[in-house]
DNA sequence: TAGTGGTCTAGACCACTAT
DNA sequence: TAGTGGTCTAGACCACTAG
């Protein structure tokens, strides 16, 4: 557990963080001069631990009080790929790939990707179920720049995990939202009338400086609510 | 500037703050050292000063090279109102209340705003055009007890705008998007066809540990698309 | 009054970077 | 080699809270 090598304000961050998580937010941590004696450091390096655990919302301090767990802060949305959307409803994802191939790139998708309009991409059509019945049809477009032989690898279920497995997994996202009509070929694959409603969402994934995906997906209006939570609480 | 009662890790972290900001992404920072001797403080206490703007995403420290000026971080959607994001695009925000009274909540509105059904909460209902033209019909409902003498005041143009002057800007949103058809007395006000396509936009905002706004929107597709930015960067 | 966190000092050694 | 940030010590005084 505690790692001789370790820095001592990591080992008393992951003391303090091993003994208060768990508890109800208002349980007290152990004082800093407590700290000080257990692990016989300075009171500085004490602090240096406590405030990084303060710093995460883990911890608050109360002068002249003590230090206590905190309430957990609220949170923006997670950027989430389709599977791990619908399994968060309860629902099962299933995925049929209409199209998986190298492209070039035109001249939208070049822009969207960073990429230069001709450079190779991955265009990965796929309509999405949920318990069995179509959810939405996505275009998901990928520079094969940075996920080399991920076509001939198999294609996965999840997008998300696979670029997580790759040290991608997005980090920011720039989504658009707007209300739209099914086309006739949209209608016929998600099996709804020509003409019904549809909610079209776009993507703009990141992971650090680099765009890993751009998507266009078009979803059933009557099965599929967006939400999304915004700002960071206390 | 310097206020002599200020504590002098704040003294240095504003002076420090007032160098850098306005210079480019990569400008170097005074080194700890020389802010010791510029100060006359201890160098814990420089650190502690240059905690506080690494922290906040102002500076960013390099080992053995120094400290620089941070990239600005990408931060996630600012929880903005009409008024707010109509001015971001350039247009001209304009609004006609058609309805604004006390009611007593119904049980989605007393839910949606932690309240007991029957309670009091203002009904606020106008059509929002932008540069003259209709953009949305917006159906907001506000604690009453939050916001007293509100509808007596006079309305105001931003509904954001007000709750700020309170000190209860929303800091947290959470928000849910679909697709629709306009109903017939929705296109008439919008001044759409019938069954045109609509995007239906509905908010739970919260300030601190309050719920001051719940409200329901319905945009015109052909006008407005929602833009939504995800995650934090670096 | 005893304990808490908040602030601060005046040093120290280390690994790393740039010249 | 000189300078940087990273870590750490062993104290100190303060304002505040609680018993």
């Amino acid at each position: 557990m505690t790692d001789g090598r370790a820095l001592k304000h990591v080992q008393v961050r992951e003391y303090v963080r091993s003994l208060v998580t768990g508890c109800a937010p208002g349980s007290p941590a152990p004082s800093e001069r407590e700290l000080v004696h257990r692990f016989g450091v300075a009171r500085m390096t004490v602090r240096q631990a406590m405030d990084a655990l303060v710093v995460e919302g883990l911890l608050e301090r109360i002068p002249g009080r003590g230090t206590f767990v905190a309430r957990p802060r609220r949170t923006a949305s997670k950027i989430t790929g389709y599977t791990e959307e619908m399994n968060r409803r309860g629902l099962l994802a299933e995925s049929q790939t209409l199209l998986a191939r190298r492209e070039q790139a035109g001249p939208g998708v070049a822009r969207a990707l960073s990429l230069s309009e001709g450079d190779a991409v991955i265009h990965w059509r796929r309509l999405r179920r949920a318990d069995a019945k179509p959810m939405c049809l996505e275009d998901a477009y990928l520079n094969e720049v940075l996920l080399p032989g991920f076509l001939q690898s198999g294609m996965p279920t999840s997008l998300y995990d696979a670029l997580e497995s790759r040290g991608l997994r997005p980090t920011w996202a720039e989504d658009s939202i707007t209300a739209d009509k099914a086309t006739t070929e949209e209608a016929a694959l998600l099996e709804v009338e020509a003409g019904a409603s549809v909610l079209r969402h776009s993507r703009r994934a990141i992971a650090g400086e680099k765009v890993v995906e751009v998507s266009r997906t078009v979803y059933r209006a009557d099965r599929f609510t967006l939400w999304v939570q915004l700002g960071q609480e206390s």
